[in-house]
DNA sequence: CCTTGTGAACGGATTCACAGCT
DNA sequence: AGCTGTGAATCCGTTCACAAGG
């Protein structure tokens, strides 16, 4: 199993999503310069990142796309991911019932929240535990990676029990900096952020 | 105005971000190094970033924090941006909801939606308005960038009436990739990518 | 021919190594 | 000494130009 640089995974995922669309339409294969368009990258990036999966295209056809996908998904998504939430607010409930975290490649399967009225309840199949149990029932999910939808204040402490509970993968919704060991990832989404440098861009034009 | 590059654009409003917290808790002066630790970069790109903006810090100081942040805001954060969203459904209610967009740098100026019963009530403050009232509606309101966090299915008509009522960005919650024309800006948020793409991390180590 | 595949050239961003300041 | 500031060097990713193949 090689190793690849995080942009080519992200745009290699992007790949697969496309390719999905294109066999629902009925699509058999797709060039180079199709995906390009539809990607909004080079031909010759999407061709230099195939090409890191071995010889896969066929010169004047394109790519066959359920092989192009089943080859793409052996590297990106051998198997489904579990994810487990921490934070059942506002932000927590729609990430819960996003369409994107019940499907075959990710799975929501626990939540936790420190409000005792929302423990026990259920939000489309996932179940709210209290958070000192966390340590207890992650580890039987077989989950990989918590999700931390806290107020910012609390998200150092959440941080803390996720690593405790033994995963080592965090996306921080917080717009704060936790504290981890190194061989735990975490990726931060900042929303402030995401808006503020869009609107630079448009800024400067 | 100078024009940065969009990865030095994102890691400055991470640093004001950071420098409003360390002056919430009374800081004066910090040292790149000690900025470093908070963000996670290295203390000699943090004094590349700050060294674009002029001759800031002061050897064996550190850097004035309040000095540092207007200089910074100065640059990437001239004045409130303001949004409006599209798709008032789970997602849609928690980003109206986020604390983050209710403050000096952000805000919310107005909603819509397709469903007749959300139409002509408030959350938050904001006004949940029909699709059809986009194209009106908008422009009163000088908003800078549009939210699509409606149906994947519909987000291409959705981009078309952000581009209709004439807002040069957009943030698109949607697994999907949109059309539009080449002066308007696009950040895609896709968070089932940004999942896989952090557990392909966690896996190839 | 038309499209994939790829070594080489290029460019931009990070890091290094050190000069400058107090 | 201890920090900031910065030209030079390095690294990494993208693009170019062209070879390969049905």
């Amino acid at each position: 199993m090689k190793k690849f640089p995080q942009k080519t995974v992200t745009r290699t995922l992007l790949y697969v999503r496309t390719l999905d669309n294109l066999l629902e339409q009925g699509k058999k294969f797709v060039s180079s310069w199709e995906l390009a368009e539809i990607t909004d990258l080079t031909d010759v990036q999407i061709r230099k990142d195939i090409s890191n999966f071995g010889r896969v295209g066929r010169p004047r056809l394109g790519y066959e796309i359920r092989k192009l996908k089943s080859i793409l998904e052996e590297y990106v998504l051998q198997h489904t991911v579990h994810v487990v939430l921490f934070g059942v607010g506002n932000l927590g409930s729609a990430i819960i019932r996003y369409p994107g975290f019940h499907n075959e490649k990710i799975k929501m399967v626990a939540a936790f929240d420190v409000d005792k009225k929302k423990v026990g309840k259920k939000i489309r199949d996932v179940k709210i535990y209290s958070f000192d149990e966390a340590t207890k029932v992650v580890p039987k999910t077989h989950a990989e990676i918590g999700i931390i939808a806290v107020p910012a204040e609390h998200s150092q402490e959440t941080a803390d029990i996720i690593v405790a509970s033994g995963l080592r993968g965090i996306v921080n919704f917080t717009p704060t900096t936790i504290n981890v060991p190194k061989d735990v990832f975490v990726k931060n989404i900042d929303l402030s952020i995401e808006f503020l440098s869009l609107f630079c861009d448009i800024q400067r034009t």
